[in-house]
DNA sequence: TTGACCGCTTGATATTTATCAAGCATCACC
DNA sequence: GGTGATGCTTGATAAATATCAAGCGGTCAA
């Protein structure tokens, strides 16, 4: 079960954000107790409510962040490799507030929560980095809160849209990245609705065929999405 | 205009969570460059989409976090004395998601983010509280979103409901403590909608007079609203 | 190859929520 | 005591969104 990390993989992560700059011998005892996992799809790896005892790092295949009430469920967030989850339950040592699963085959690196809290108050450049991490994460779910609140079902479909055509570098035809159902989910809707607001986009110039989006008028697009850098991350 | 803090202030905002347990001379440093201003009502401390100098502590009055979205706005949060706001903005030195006003007459004390900054760099204790505070605002962010996301307008109202009930230390009859336009656009919802799902808890034991709250069922309310640790805040 | 399943779509309908337009209090101010 | 504000409420209506019920077109394993 408790599989050591591969060297590669101990870099991987050494790259990430979170962990840059700080002291080697620091970094050595933080994976120390760390080992790597891989689950097949749609493994629940934690639910809500449990207390958190590992930071976890997706380093390949994907994970779903989402949240339960009263028999419904909504996708809080989608991560892709390379990245870090959960970091504020584990500094708090508080119980998760979402249930994580594997969409696809996933390959996940666990470290210990008190291992982290252990470096933290040892490491100055960790500690810094944790911070921005917080800060960041804070900053994602305060946009996310303005995206809902602010902006109807279709406004949020097509920022969505131009979020991933700007990320993939203004390319004319891409992929949605997610299915359907879970970004109907993700951005607070049904799918069946999703399913129409697509075609309402229609003259807008979005063309979706599948998984793969044409965007044929992108300055259209964007005339009616409105993106804003206070809501709509310029890309991550 | 820029006024040393008396003492009085000072360690009103040093018994302050961010501030506890901090080194004397660090706190001194911290708060040499801070001052305090007072302000009327109704004013804008800041907009969205500016840099972020200062992190803000309210000690008296309150004050809206709001943000805007071409030409709609939705009030985010409410703070009451004592507690500071945006420090995530504050540590990155990045531009404030979220803009800013008084409520009501309001003496608040302005630390430059710079010296946080420095003093974070030279005083553990004060980098722990600050990833304490930053990790407890985002966890109040996502349970935020899960309330969005996963209940009606209706049942938001009534967990709003059942939370000031308990922060009330289950008074049957307590004041709403926001006024009801302000509490609509916080759920979600608009005045009309507010007043419209006031009447609908009713059957639930729900009386309301102006600002005026009486409960007169409370686990018939409690049975509808079906309040969650993993949403609602116990008390904060 | 077949059949069962699954995700997506579509249409019809219901529910939720917003908008618009009065009307009614309250309160500060003249 | 008027007289505008302003915030709240109410009713009528419209728009947004969800639900329900098929149906369609893939995939995958027997």
């Amino acid at each position: 079960m408790a599989i050591r990390l591969r060297d590669d993989e101990s870099s991987e992560i050494r790259a990430l954000r979170l962990f840059s700059g700080i002291d080697d011998e620091n970094f050595s005892a933080l994976i120390r107790g760390a080992y790597v996992q891989n689950f097949p799809p749609q493994i629940e790896l934690f639910t809500e409510g449990e207390t958190s005892d590992f930071l976890h790092v997706v380093i390949s295949g994907s994970v779903e962040l989402f949240a339960t009430w009263n028999g419904r469920e909504t996708t809080m967030e989608t991560l892709q490799p390379v990245s870090t989850f959960i970091v504020a339950a584990t500094v708090k040592a508080a119980p998760y507030l979402m249930s994580a699963r594997t969409l696809e085959k996933s390959r996940i690196i666990l470290v210990p929560s008190e291992d982290v809290r252990a470096i933290f108050d040892a490491d100055q450049t960790f500690a810094r980095n944790v911070v921005t991490e917080l800060a960041q994460g804070y900053r994602g779910v305060v946009r996310n809160t303005k995206n809902l609140k602010l902006r109807t079902s279709l406004e949020r479909l097509a920022n969505y849209l131009v979020h991933r055509h700007t990320c993939e570098d203004k390319a004319d035809v891409f992929d949605l990245g997610i299915e359907k159902r879970r970004l109907a989910s993700y951005l607070g809707m049904t799918p069946e609705n999703l399913s129409r607001a697509i075609r309402q986009l229609e003259p807008y110039g979005v063309q979706v065929d599948g998984s793969c989006v044409t965007i044929t008028d992108a300055k259209d697009l964007r005339a009616f999405a409105k993106p804003s850098e206070l809501i709509d991350d310029p890309c991550s």
